[in-house]
Order: structure tokens, then sequence, then C-alpha cells
DNA sequence: CAGTGAGCGAGCTTCCGCTTGACTT
């Protein structure tokens, strides 16, 4: 049984509650008995553990706590029985009593927890040497507070791993940091009261098991924000002119291409030009409009300037520099390796773990860019050696480039050891994925320390006039890199889809002299159009998130699996594409959460934690304004967001689910988002009209020929084949019961045009229904056939006839389940088999039977099993089964069995614990209004 | 999003950040 406490931590230190603390060294002394003192150092991954153990020596006991140790709890099941009838339990937080949190050993870790008990005891001094982050100073306060040390404790903190760095580290040891705890802390909480309290708002409105976050909703909303300037973008086209000049014989390179930009003193559009509306912009401040050049005018120029002589008007030249990149933290190397290597995050991730557990490279989720001492000194030399002294700077270079929200725990990620090992020696250690992450992590690192590359840039503007007198100008660039400097080690790839140049990009032109006389080799009208934006992929995702300060190393890939396995996204290649779902929901978020989805919630969030941990805010008053409302008179922008709780009432209420659902694309075409998929709908002469939407559809693919194109198919469903008998096609299709077979009725024959259209309606053939049968439980749309369906199409089935009465026995497949129909009289079958197999003789026997209905259907079943007697009521306790699966009953109260409950082995206490959890918690439903059980926003008025 | 006939015990889903191990075949 897990055993939880709730900690009531007082908002400030207060003296005497950190434990160990009164010595102010922690140079290792002699106990009394003249043994050295021994110690516990506790961090927090288990390859540091052994480092840091080689550093130390045997007066130390290195351990790692493997990460956090406590946390909320998960669910109900992970709730300890004391707390489980208590109101905020499905939170985890006492929301009322200072947002005091329930924190229980994660299952997972007991062990571990055990395990440092037992080494705790074996020493006279305890070291927290976790993280010096927020995240490793709350780890460290969790040690604290479960292991509840009697012998000294102290707090260690060291950004790197090295034995000078760890020895300093030993000299300067502090007391646990209660306002970081605290901020970290009122972070959990937050991020748990968000996502426990909107997701189930998305539950009730658009569907069960869904879920926002701070973090994965604001990544969903930027990638379908992406898919909403895709939809919206107008593509435009223009024509330029490209030429191939001539600079002469003696010329090297004798051609070089080069393009029209101007026209009689006019700008010639480019691409950067229209806007997303397909619009010319207007001229920006500054900036002369520029005019788009369209197809004809543009041949008919390039016609004009056949033969025509052309001049060098202006050569400006300049140098060209590029430091290099700094080195990897963990977003960049996400990033990089995508680019490069074709990696998903995750793939990236698990070859680094892999690299870094065998020693190859430093700490792989790290914020940070800094290298230490020793590491510069070893990528200085690794490139002397390799590329000699000019490729190095005198001095070495320092990268403090600061990333919005960093912790700068470690270091970056770089080859580990005093000296790296290149990649042809660890070539024979370490292959595939491995040995080519490492050898990128290699190189960016060595770049890192090297050379400026420079070079020069020219760009040349050519004139002439044509034939038919406008005066034209041509431009031309070029760039040649002089010293590649770090180049040669590394280059960074260009995002997808940009079109930018890559840093070593070189393209030479001649020399070219003002007034110099060229000539035209080839005049060439070229067509244009402009593109959308791109898509997200992976490694442009992760640094969106990063800009945003959204997410931490340890999560970015996690981040990208849940809002895939939540369906708000899916991968088509590299890129990422949003689900119609995801708009649905971010529609939701958007409008009813607007702040929590805000792209700068997190940003505000960060720094008002800084205050927390600086010991300027209160975290209960901050969390108090985040999920009562601001009345407290709180500052924060975040508190501002205010009053979570009333807002997720208002909106449980107010919402309309219908509306939510909805997406408008374009006209009066709406994708609705049902229970089985999303599909098309509009109306049509007062009709509404639906199409399936297919599963790879990307939402800025649904043009408007598109979905006249599904519209027009009106066999949704697979087609199964021909039914010999009648000759309709059978098709299986997704309902509003779930999977069914059902015919295609062949379009009645147009009926004569009426003369006068007045009387005509009322007399419009009945329609034939086609026959439907819903599957089998057995069955499953993808592989039901032909015969399959024919056979459920053939139901309701004649049994045969009461002797007695006369009436008919069918058999029929209905809302619960199969059963037998006599008149009014109904009774169930047992399986769906039965439906074909059933005799008469066995149903008049089945008829023979009372109808069991309610109590004493369930009272003729027998118990699974008898229990004792409730410590409660004193009444004997047995467990049925139900519709629900087992349960235990006292014949008044019915508890279901819980997730790690087993009918064979459940104890007389623990049933007695479900009923009074069940009593505790059904306040009497009166009439409990129905609209809660079904569709409740349908009975709203429509929106509209 | 098809269309048919009861009467009954719900409980669970979900967040973000730290870490990797692993009950078996």
């Amino acid at each position: 049984m897990a055993t939880g406490t709730t900690s009531s931590r007082p908002e400030t230190t207060s003296p005497g509650r950190a434990a160990g603390g009164s010595r102010r060294s922690g140079t290792p002394t002699a106990t009394a008995a003249g043994r050295p003192t021994r110690r516990l150092v506790i961090v927090e991954s288990g390859t540091k553990a052994k480092k840091i153990q080689a550093y130390l020596g045997k007066d130390y006991v290195v351990e790692a706590s493997v990460g956090h140790i406590r946390d909320l709890p998960r669910g109900a099941a992970d709730v300890p029985a004391k707390y489980k009838g208590e109101s905020w339990a499905r939170l985890g937080v006492d929301v009322d009593n200072q947002f005091t949190p329930l924190y229980i050993i994660t299952p997972e870790k007991k062990g571990k927890v055990a395990e440092l008990r037992d080494a705790l005891k074996t020493v006279d001094e305890l070291v927290l040497a976790t993280d010096p982050d927020r995240e490793g100073e709350a780890i460290a306060w969790h040690l604290l507070d479960t292991l509840k040390p009697k012998i000294p404790v102290r707090r260690m903190v060291f950004h790197e791993i090295s034995e000078p760095a760890i020895r300093a580290a030993m000299e300067n040891l502090r007391d646990v940091d209660h306002d970081m705890v605290d901020a970290q802390e009122t972070r959990r909480i937050l991020d748990r009261l968000y996502g426990y309290e909107v997701s189930p708002v998305l539950w009730k409105k658009v569907m069960p098991k869904l879920s926002a976050g701070r973090v994965q909703s604001v990544a969903t909303r930027i990638i379908v924000q992406r898919e909403r300037e895709r939809m919206a973008f107008v593509s435009a086209s223009y024509w330029d002119i490209a030429a191939l000049l001539d600079a002469g014989a003696d010329a090297t390179p004798r051609q070089f291409p080069a393009r029209l930009v101007a026209v009689d003193g006019t700008r010639v559009a480019t691409g950067r030009d229209f806007g997303s509306d397909g619009a010319l912009k207007a001229s920006a401040k500054g900036k002369e409009a520029a005019r788009a050049l369209d197809e004809a005018g543009a041949r008919r120029l390039a016609e004009a300037l056949q033969g025509r002589a052309m001049a060098v008007e202006s050569v400006e030249s300049k140098p060209y520099t590029r430091k290099p990149y700094p080195p990897f933290m963990t977003s960049t190397l996400q990033q990089e390796a995508g680019r490069k290597l074709r990696f998903s995050t995750d793939r990236t991730m698990r070859s680094a773990q892999r690299l870094y557990e065998n020693g190859y490279i430093t700490y792989l989720r790290t914020d940070s860019t800094t290298l230490s001492e020793s590491a510069i000194q070893a990528a200085r030399q690794q490139a002397r050696d390799l590329y000699g002294d000019a490729y190095v700077p005198a001095q070495p270079r320092q990268y403090n480039r600061k990333v919005k929200n960093a912790q700068e725990a470690h270091e970056a990620i770089r080859p580990a050891g005093e000296v790296f090992r290149t990649p042809g020696e660890v070539a024979n250690e370490v292959d595939g994925d491995d040995f080519r992450l490492y050898e990128l992590i290699w190189q960016r690192t060595v770049a890192s320390q090297m050379a400026d590359a420079r070079g020069t840039t020219v760009s040349v503007r050519i004139a002439g006039t044509a034939a038919t007198g406008e005066e034209v100008t041509f431009a031309a660039s070029g760039r040649t890199i002089t010293f590649p400097g770090f180049l040669k080690a590394y280059v960074e790839t260009l995002d997808e889809g940009s079109d930018g140049q890559a840093d070593d990009a070189e393209s030479r032109l001649p020399e070219l002299t003002k007034g110099q006389d060229l000539v035209a080799a080839a005049l060439t009208p070229e067509g244009h159009t402009t593109n959308p934006p791109s898509r997200y992929t992976e490694p442009s995702l992760i640094k969106s998130l990063e800009e945003l300060g959204i997410g931490r190393p340890s999560t970015y890939s996690s981040i990208i699996k849940t809002i895939q396995d939540r369906g708000y996204v899916w991968k088509k290649g590299q890129a990422l594409v949003p689900s119609w779902i995801a708009f649905a929901v971010i529609g939701l978020l958007e409008l009813h959460f607007s702040r929590l989805v805000d792209y700068d919630f997190t940003a505000a969030m960060e720094d008002e934690l800084d205050s927390i941990a600086a010991g300027t805010q209160g975290r209960t008053d901050w969390l108090s304004g985040f999920y009562f409302g601001a009345a407290q008179g709180t500052e924060g922008s975040v508190a501002r967001a205010g009053g979570l709780k009333k807002l997720v009432g208002i909106n449980l209420e107010h919402i309309d689910a219908r509306e939510i659902n909805s997406v408008p694309v374009f006209d009066d075409v709406v994708v609705r988002v049902g229970r089985y998929g999303p599909y098309l709908e509009r109306v049509r002469d007062g009709e509404s009209q639906r199409a399936n939407l297919p599963e790879d559809l990307p939402p800025d693919e649904l043009t408007p020929e598109v979905a006249e194109q599904l519209f027009s198919v009106p066999q949704e469903g697979r087609s199964l084949g021909v039914d010999p008998v009648t000759g309709h096609e059978i098709v299986a299709k997704e309902g509003r019961f779930g999977p069914y077979v059902t015919e295609i009725l062949p379009e009645p024959a147009e009926p004569p045009a009426p003369a006068d259209g007045a009387k005509t309606r009322k007399k419009a053939p009945a329609k034939a229904k086609p026959r439907t049968g819903s599957l089998f439980k057995s069955m499953s749309i993808d592989s039901v056939t032909l015969d399959d369906a024919l056979k459920l199409l053939s139901l309701p089935r004649l049994v045969g006839t009461d002797p007695e009465s006369g009436e008919e026995i069918t058999a029929q497949n209905g809302r619960y389940g199969p059963y037998l129909k006599k008149g009014t009289d109904s009774r169930s079958l047992t399986g769906e088999e039965q439906l074909f197999t059933v005799t008469l003789e066995e149903a008049l026997e089945i008829y023979k039977q009372p109808k069991q209905r309610g109590r004493r259907a369930a009272a003729a079943t027998p118990p699974l099993r008898e229990l004792g007697k409730d410590s409660a009521t004193g009444q004997p306790m047995v467990i049925k089964d139900g519709r629900f699966g087992p349960y235990v009953t006292d014949g008044e109260t019915n508890a279901s069995l819980r997730k790690g409950d087993s009918v064979e082995q459940l104890t007389d206490e623990r049933a007695s614990e479900l009923l009074a959890e069940r009593r505790a918690k059904a306040p009497a439903p009166k009439k409990k209004a129905a609209p809660a059980r079904k569709a409740p926003a349908r009975k709203k008025a429509p929106a509209k």
C-alpha cells in the first residue's frame, strides 16, 4: 500500500526545520571513535554516481535517486486509503488548505527508497548532491522529507563532473534552499491544476481521454496555427528573367547567373513582396513599391533584350565572416540530428543515453552551452592537431548565450573526458546511430573553439536597355570563402523549406569593374509561385518551444510523443500535421481558456516562480490567484489568468459541444469532429449532406475541389461486394451506434417533371429504406466479409410461431445485444451466434422462464464470491459480476472493484473500504438532471 | 453519421519533470 504524506512546509524558511545543517564545513573529519567520517552522497543519475564515487573514494558511499522519488498521485488508484474520501483526492492537492500537496513515493521507486534508507544506516552524514536546478533542489528536499535522517545533512552542488569541481563543491556545502523548493512545488501544482481541471472539460465537450496542459496545449496550438495559415494562404504567381551573362573569354568564370530586379527604376516583385493573401504588399515605409511582372510581360521583355548591350553599373564588395556555433545542448542536438541525420528526437535521445552511459559524452539533458575549462582546452588541442594553429583563435571562446528559462545545471553536450577521442578512435567500439551521433557532437564541439570563417561577398548590378526602350537592371551576387576556419569541421544544416544559404555555400563571380561591357548569353523568363509557410518538423517545433521557454530538455521528446499519442498531431514524413480533433480542442481552449494557451503564459509563470524562489512572493497567494481568482490582490499575470476553478465550472455548463466540434473550413462547409472521427457537413437545398474525410488528408489539402469530390461519393464506408440476390452493393460503415453494414439502394428513377410545382410535393414516393445490421462484437469493420454482412442483413430471423398464441417469434440484434421478440415480450439471448442457431423449441423454453428483469435478474445470478460482514453495516458482503465488471455489494451499496483488486484475493477489509468510499461519494443523487447522460450540449439552442 | 427492447453498481481517462529499469517468453 502506498503511504502518502501531505507536506506542510511553511512558505519561508524557518530555522530548525532545515535538517542537518549546523556544520559549516564539509571537510572530512574524524568521528569520536577515530574512524573517518563516512558520508552518503546522493545524486540523480546512476552513471554520475559511479563517476563521483571514483573521485571521492572509500569514505563516501555514492548512490543515485534516479530522478524524483515522490510525486502527486497519478490517479485514484495511487491515493492512500486515508485520503480517498477527500474532496481533493482527485487532484492530489488540498486546494482549500494552502494548496497542500499529497506526495506519495512513486510506486517504481519504493525499492530505491528502501535502498537509500539502508545505505543511510551505514554513514555519519548525508550529502544531497542532486542537480543544481529547481527540480534538483526539490528532489533533495523530497529525499530529506522521506528519509528523515537523524544525522547531519548538507546540500552540495556542482555544474561539472570533474575531480577538482567535485572536491571544490565538497568544500562549499550549504542547506537545502526552501524557497527554491517552493518554486518547484508551485510549478508542479500549477501544472496539475491546469492539466487535471481542463482535461475533463475536453472529455465532456470533445472526446474522452483527451488532455490539456501548459506545455502540450501550446505545442499543439503552434502546429494548428501554422496549418490555419497554410489553409488561408493564397498563392501568387510572378515572373522574372534569369540571365546568363558573359564577361568575355579572359574571365573566370566566364559566365555567371544574374536576375532581373528592376524595370524603368521600379523594383520587380519577388516572393517576399506578396502577402499571404496572394496580393502585392503595400510598399513598406521607406521602401519603394514593387511591380509584379506577368508571363506575357516577362516574355516580351526577354525578347526585347536579346542581343542588347549590357554593362556593369556597380560592384559592391563586403567582407564575410561567420562565427562558429555554440556547443550542443539538448535542443540543438535534437535539431541538428533531425536535420543532418534525420533522427526523430526520440531516436536521438535513446542514442545519446547510450553514449552517456558508456562514457562517450557528457550529460545529455542540458540547456547550457558552457564547456568546462578542460573541455575547452581539449577542443582547442584537437583543432590544432587536426587543422593547425591558424584554425584556433588566440583566446578560448566562451558561449554565454542565455536561453529563456535556462537553469544551466550541466555542461554542454560534448565528448567526455579531458582529451576527446576522435570518431576514428571510437569507431571500433561504437557503431550505427551512436557513432553518427558521437561524430556530430565531436565535430560541433571542436568547431566551437575554432576560428571564424572569412571571405568576401560581392553584389553586382548590371544595366541594359531593351529594344522597346525599357531600362532594366539585373543583379548578381557571389560569395568566396578565403579562410574556412570552423567551417572545415562543421556546418549547420538549414531547416527544411528555408530559403537561406548554407554558411559554407560559395558562388563565384568573375572580377568585374564598373562600366565593363557584358553580353547576355541567355535570357530565360521564369515563372514562380509563392509558397505557404512550411509545416513544423520535430526539430523546428522544439526550436519554437525553446524560444518560448516552454518545456525542458528532459521533456522535449516526450512532448512530441504526447501530442501524437493524444491524436492531436500525426507525422507525414518529417512534417507534423494537426488533426481535426486538434482544431476542435485548440478552438475550445482559445475561446474559453485563452490566457492558458497564450504563447507567453509559461514565460510569465517562470518570472513569477523566480520571485517565489527569491522569497519575494508567497506560493499560496500566487496559487490562490491562479485557482480561485486574484481577489487577494495578487499581482502576477498568471494569477490574472485567474479563477481557473470558476472558469471550468462556467465552461462545463455553457460551452456548446456541437459548436466546438464544428470547424468551419470554407463557404458553408464544416468539418465535424464526431465520436468516430471527423466528417464533412454542409447544407444543400435544406438538407444536410455528409461525407467521410480520409484519415490521411492534411487539413490544408481540404480544398473546395476536394470537398466537392468527397461529397459526390455517396458510398462512404468499405465496399464488401454485391448481394447476389438483390444486386445491391453492401458496405461496412462506422455509425452513431458503432460499426454496421448496410446496402446501397439504387437511385429511384427520376419521376416525370411536374408540370406545376405547387401540389406535387406530398405525393413524393416513400423512399425505400436500406437494410442495416450492427456488427457483432466479434467482428471488426476492417475484416468483416460479404458473407458476414449478408447474414447480418438477413436479421431479424423468423424462429417460428408460438403454438399457444400463434404469435411469431423472431431473433434480432438490438441496443442491448441479441434477443428474442414475441409481440411485445422480449428475452435476451446469451450469444450473438444464437441469433442464427436458436430453434423454436429452445425459444419456447426461454419464454417459459419468467422474464428476468431488474432486481430479480441480479438476485438470480449467483455471487462470484461470498465475503464476511461489512465492518460498517454488519451486512454480509458478496462479489457479483455486473455490467461494468465485478463489484462488491452489501445489498445496499455497490462498489466496483478497482484496478489492482482481484475477485479471488479481495479481503473483507478492502471490500469494506470500497463500500465506505462509495457511500462517502454518493450524496444520494436525487433526480440528477438527465442532460449529463446524453450529449449534453446538443440540447442547447444552436448558436448560429 | 443507422434504428430497437430491458433495467441497472461505475470508474477512469488527464498534467510536467526528474530519471531508467524490465515481472516474462
